[in-house]
DNA sequence: ACCTGAACACCGTTCAAGT
DNA sequence: ACCTGAACACCGTTCAAGT
């Protein structure tokens, strides 16, 4: 018996030597899944199909689906840059990253409810996103001990923004029922008596909470000229 | 053959006369499962088993787990009492009303998280809620363009604080495994270089979102003076 | 070490069959 | 009409066994 012949290297082409999984590309794979099919879509057997291999599999690169979820938040908040601060133009700034970062969680739909239930963020692009809203605010005059506060609810208010936006454009057909649903409750509305939510008859306002941009940018110029008149109580 | 003896009056009360399920009796059941064993445990079959039936047959009192929900944050919501609207005191009835939805949807945990989810309230527990705070901010002197986006805005804030707020209470343990994180969190940024995220190392915050009651506070505060400004401009 | 895939312990929802 | 419970089409996670 000859040594076996060496595989002719065309062979390599066609298969990659061997099939690697890498956490790198289970995240993008779930990226790619959830733009494409939305948050249901995003299962462990799913993305293991994705890469023809089971559910199983995944365990070795990721320790659990928080895990992933968390990983996916961190890769889509990555293209979020923030500014050198400059105490010149904190509040422009300010509300630039805002709309920014409510930008990227509202742009791939299921990013931004991870971010909801990512209750302490521990990844390095979130962090850095945090960072660079504290700059921002570090430079605006604010007393130390607001600052954080501020932080906080700031990034709060985005998150919970683009959440319940991205709620409007999901691609699993959720919305179309959603704005059934508001056609419906105008009507409702109408056909009650003056005396019952006479407030919410008044304004026809169907109070989807928090999903127009109009109302986000509104509230973010309110809150921030709020706390300029903090800073400039102690400049 | 006699005919059968009626029943002795006495067995009935050991039994009520057929099992009946009604919305109610499943609404009820679902919301102390949820305050017992957090929302992890409200699922359909176990409503069900708690109710000595088969998850089936709950899809005769209720569409679905979504409509459930709803039914469940309408009852729990509708313990807040709105006051009757006094000019003189808008800001502080307001606060107040924000502070006491903030306190009920934090209560139990997990109806924070359905309201976040609810995209449109329906229900009339939520609109009264909603109409209640509009009535305070149409009295206000608010530009009434403005009122919609405030009240938006500001139920968005109340529900997503009250959200993030539960997560770290819920009974299934999932808290201290948050505190936990918290822990780590401060030594890793403690461990980094001084030009990396200066400005998280500097304020030696772990930046979890939101869930401090006084940067809540802090956020009424400093959004409602702002809406005050607003309406100083055109009384 | 990495991967497999069968198995475990669950889900929400449907539906023919019963009373 | 209301209820049943078996069945359907899924989940996330674990783990012995393979390479």
């Amino acid at each position: 018996m000859n040594a076996p012949l060496p595989p002719p290297p065309w062979r390599r082409a066609t298969r990659t030597p061997r099939r690697q999984l890498t956490t790198e590309t289970i995240v993008d794979t779930a990226l790619s899944v959830l733009s494409a099919e939305g948050p249901d879509a995003v299962t462990m057997r799913r993305i293991a199909h994705e890469l023809d291999t089971g559910p199983g599999s995944l365990y070795a690169h990721v320790q659990d689906k928080r895990e992933l979820h968390e990983l996916m938040l961190d890769a889509a908040m990555r293209v979020v840059e923030t500014p050198e601060p400059d105490p010149q133009n904190w509040r422009t700034q300010l509300k630039q990253l805002c709309l920014e970062q409510a930008r990227v969680l509202t742009e791939t739909p299921g990013i931004a409810q991870i971010a909801m239930e990512t209750l302490i963020p521990t990844t390095p692009g979130i962090l850095v996103a945090m960072d660079g809203m504290l700059g921002i605010l570090r430079c605006s005059g604010i007393p130390d001990d607001r600052i954080a506060a501020a932080g906080d609810m700031l990034a709060l208010h985005v998150t919970a923004y683009a959440y319940e936006a991205s709620l409007w454009q999901s691609p699993s057909g959720q919305s179309d029922e959603a704005h059934r649903r508001l056609g419906q409750i105008g009507d409702y509305l109408q056909s009650l008596p003056a005396d019952q939510l006479p407030n919410l008859k008044a304004m026809n306002h169907a109070m989807p909470h928090g999903t127009e941009p109009d109302h986000f940018e509104f509230a973010l110029d309110v809150f921030i000229a709020g706390l300029a008149a903090h800073a400039d109580v102690r400049p």
